[in-house]
RNA sequence: GCCGGAGUGGUGGAACUGGUAGACGCGCCGGAUUCAAAAUCCGGUCCCCGCAAGGGGGUGUGGGUUCGAUUCCCACCUCCGGCACCA
């Protein structure tokens, strides 16, 4: 199916050309600007604003069918509330700095600079066709030096103020991508980019301190009910919080000095008379300390350190360990537990070691097994009905039973017994109640070039010094060239550029080579474009004022990264007096895929299908209207052209609709109190529709039953044939309420319908109609008469009929006498105007 | 293993607060129009019995609550997504 092009053949006038219709919209709203959006009435009226985003796209040189989902969720919703009389903030900006504008270098010779501002021209070209409702004026890239230098701005803030770090630690290692990732860009043990096995390597690297904020990051949740539950649980398991308690051990042993503890972390402690052994991480102090005399153990810690297995692998990998020479002194018994080094000890987590329990932790009951080290059960099933519990079997992990040989705390429940053996530890002073996360700091130190330079410099005397504020931004140098994947900025061409004075001691110092994450950048670029146009300042008194965002949109990818970053950033920023509130999002949707054939789109499956064809093929209105049409907004919609037909022919008819209407001549106004029935019920259904389409658009966020919904209301045009005065009127009325409640969806076809139905103005000045109540008044009702729950029958009756009423007229059906015949009603239920069941019995 | 979500015609999905299950679209079948086709328009389309009126069954499975359950509760199955050596 092909839509006509005009200039190839002739086609009637009065057609829809979507080709034209939508050329003429696009320039209309250009030359008229009119989606500026108007920063004083921010200001002026808060509760007028509306701040609606989608995120950001990265300029990868072709737009795909995410971002016209994206986008199109976003400019309906944005556009909605244009309608609704709010002052609408839509704005679009790209996220330029990343990795494959590395690799376009590496391969094919082009400096990452063009190649990204290049495909950004090409992308807004293709974005544009869909006529989005878009303030162009703030619009920006990350990878600008006006925008990246409030970026460093602020990290020397954060670094005085102490939430910045330079810490030497295990880290992630891409070594396709030659690069550092933070655990959230590792999937399954493999780069989230380059898909190569992930290896650990210690390095200095750049961290902010996100875990200051890990409480507030976590509670705040329970009370973002804009945002989905599966979002919020997938943060909440991420920052996982874990309560326990750090008990310390008094150790013995050659070469520990006096008063030397091993402090373990555990959540269970209410086991902990029932602990036989500790063990502690390969790269623990008293691994390293025994291994000094122990030439085997030394061995096995140079193995486990050797280990550059992903995650993913380490945790189905042998568990395995050695016994060192070594004891732990239990604080409550006094007994002497040997002290193990352990390979699935992590040192990142808690303290590096942990108290084993093999009766009641299945890891610690297997590696006893192994070494064959005792297991005591001190918890009980509660009675002997019970599941059952035999620990020479499994262990026992139920927090269900009560405490056994456990001396004084025998006969204690999990609660109870937890808190009595925390007591007990604080009172000797071998332990205290700790909080533990899951959650580690960010590291945003790349390796990479085509990133935000981190304004530091390394100076041999004074340390990290921060670049004065006066000296930013530092700007990337643009004019590079790529002998390898690793950075330009790391080899001989930049060697005078890494030279410079230390800004404390005047001394030799260097340059940071190593680049911000991305995620640096999209943290806050929701913030700057309040006010992107500012270049004295981070963020203006306008970002207070349309921030946070209303209604952010964007893919379920990010539901840890990305929105995780961003609400910590906001609370740095929030805590720096630049924005006011404490979270940058106020409602979120989060949208499914788009599939072909059952898969995702991608060129790898060769399924993709893009925008551009789209739009030339079926319009850029029928390409939206079959994008929200097809499934929820969460949901996977399968992409089908039989489907974009369906659009097209849908969009067509109620063109040809209005065409038809306005061709008889001047409409005559409407009086709605003198209607025959006919026309009455298309009334009702027009104003049915504006009451629906409300709901659906702004509490619902069901985009698809309001496309079905208008759908319905112009088949019931089309059943009217009434071209009599009065029907001209109502179908006139029916096909601007059409229109109106359509135009956030297919907003081109319905600019023109505007003004072919023969309305003042532009669509885009007009308000959402008010629903005539009187319209929805119905004199009588079909409701549903059941026996015994079964429908039987259904009759007309005068609506809101009391319950005799409609009984009298149930009863007098034969169908209904048939299912009551020789019975004795025994309750009858009326729902006014709905149903009426009579309950028979005997 | 833990956490979150979902199972409805041939198909995408609708049924929002427990009240006519299958709206709307796609596909398919039949008809009109056409020399013919495309496009368009009209009618039909959950399954079974019946000429019909009507009846019976039906929302992953099994139970429960209720006058009434796709909707609420319990158990289970399947699928999707996330996390997972986290002590």
């Amino acid at each position: 199916m092909e839509l006509q092009d005009p200039a190839a053949g002739d086609a009637p006038s009065n057609e829809y050309d979507a080709r034209t219709i939508e050329a003429q919209a696009q320039a209309y709203w250009n030359e008229t600007r009119c989606f500026e959006a108007d920063d004083a009435a921010a200001a002026a009226n808060g509760d007028g604003k509306f701040y609606c985003l989608s995120m950001f796209m990265y300029p990868s040189g072709q737009m795909h069918m995410g971002h016209v989902r994206c986008y199109t969720l976003g400019d309906v919703i944005a556009r909605y509330n244009r309608l609704k009389g709010k002052n609408v903030l839509q704005p679009v900006g790209w996220d330029a700095f990343g990795l494959p504008a590395e690799n376009a270098a590496i391969q094919r010779n082009v400096p990452p600079a063009k190649w990204t501002y290049e495909n950004i021209d090409t992308m807004r070209a293709q974005f544009k066709r869909l006529g989005f409702a878009i303030d162009w004026s703030r619009e920006f890239a990350t990878c600008d030096p006006g925008y990246y230098r409030w970026e460093q701005w602020m990290f020397n803030r954060l670094f005085r103020k102490g939430l910045v770090e330079r810490k030497t630690t295990v880290v992630n290692w891409d070594p396709v991508d030659q690069t550092v990732l933070a655990n959230e860009q590792v999937e399954n043990g493999r780069g989230w980019r380059s898909g190569a096995l992930i290896e650990r390597r210690e390095m200095p690297q750049w961290t902010l301190k996100i875990t200051a904020y890990a409480d507030e990051l976590l509670d705040e949740l329970d009370r973002m009910d804009g945002w989905p539950e599966n979002v919020r649980a997938m943060q909440r398991n991420w920052i996982g919080r874990s309560h326990g308690v750090e008990i310390r051990f008094d150790v013995r042993g050659e070469g520990v000095a006096e008063g030397e503890q091993l402090a373990v972390y555990t959540t269970r402690p209410d086991t902990f008379m029932g602990c036989t052994y500790v063990a502690v991480a390969a790269e623990h102090p008293l691994a390293q300390l025994a291994s000094e005399r122990d030439p085997e153990l030394a061995a096995f810690r140079e193995a486990c350190r050797q280990v550059k297995a992903a995650e993913e692998e380490l945790a189905t990998m042998e568990k395995l360990g050695r016994a060192t020479d070594l004891v732990a002194i239990h604080p409550l018994t006094g007994a002497e537990l040997p002290v193990y080094v352990a390979n699935f000890v992590l040192m990142e987590y808690g303290s590096g070691a942990v108290m084993a329990v093999p009766g009641h932790d299945q890891r610690d009951w297997e590696f006893a097994r192994k070494y064959d080290l005792p297991i005591v059960q001190v918890v009980a099933p509660k009675d002997e009905s019970d599941e059952a519990c035999d620990i020479d079997a499994a262990a026992y992990v139920s927090k269900d039973g009560v405490l056994v040989n456990s001396g004084p705390f025998d006969g204690l429940a999990f609660e109870a017994g937890f808190d009595a053996i925390a007591e007990a530890l604080v009172a000797k002073g071998a332990g205290e109640r700790q909080t533990n996360y899951r959650l580690r700091d960010w590291g945003v130190s790349r390796q990479r070039y085509w990133g935000c330079p981190i304004p530091m410099i390394l100076c041999p005397t004074c340390g990290p010094v921060p670049v004065p504020d006066d000296q930013l931004p530092v700007e990337l140098p643009t004019d590079v060239t790529f002998k390898g994947v690793s950075s330009p900025l790391k080899g001989p061409d930049f060697a005078e550029w890494r030279k410079v004075c230390c800004p404390e001691c005047g001394g030799e110092a260097e340059r940071e080579t190593d680049t911000f994450d991305t995620f640096m950048e999209s943290s806050w670029y929701y913030a700057r474009y309040a006010c992107a146009d500012n270049d004295e300042v981070m963020l203006d008194a306008r970002a207070r004022h349309w921030c946070p965002v209303d209604q952010y949109v964007g893919g379920i990818e990010h539901a840890v990264l990305h929105l995780l970053y961003s609400r910590f950033y906001h609370k740095l920023l929030r805590d720096e007096g630049l924005v006011v509130g404490d979270e940058p999002f106020k409602r979120l949707l989060l949208l499914g895929m788009v599939n072909k054939d059952g898969k995702k789109m991608s060129k790898s499956a060769g399924n993709v299908v893009t925008p551009d064809e789209l739009v030339d093929q079926f319009g850029a209105d029928a390409t939206r209207t079959f994008m929200m049409f097809g499934a929820p907004p969460d949901q996977t919609v399968e992409w089908s052209s039989s489907g974009v037909e369906g659009s097209v022919r849908f969009l067509k008819r109620l063109h040809g609709q209005a065409t038809e209407l306005m061709a008889g001549g001047a409409v005559p106004a409407l009086e709605a109190g003198t209607l025959d029935e006919g026309l009455k019920t298309l009334r009702r259904k027009a104003h049915a529709t504006v009451a629906k389409a409300d709901d659906d658009f702004g509490r619902r966020q069901a985009f698809n039953t309001v496309v079905s919904a208008v759908m319905e209301l112009s088949n019931e045009i089309g059943r009217c044939a009434d071209d009599s005065p009065a029907g001209r009127a109502v179908r006139h009325e029916a096909l601007t309420l059409a229109t109106l409640v359509l135009s956030p969806i297919a907003p081109h076809l319905c600019h023109a319908l505007w003004n072919l139905l023969g309305h003042a103005g532009a669509l885009v000045d007009a308000r959402w109609p008010e629903v005539d109540d009187s319209a929805l008044a119905r004199e009588s009702v079909q409701l549903v008469v059941q026996v015994n729950g079964k429908v039987r029958s259904r009759v007309e009756a005068p609506a809101g009929a009391d319950e005799d009423t409609v009984k009298a007229i149930a009863l007098a059906e034969a169908n209904v006498q048939r299912f009551m015949e020789g019975k004795t009603v025994r309750k009858v239920i009326h729902v006014p105007d709905r149903l009426l069941n009579i309950v028979v019995g005997g």
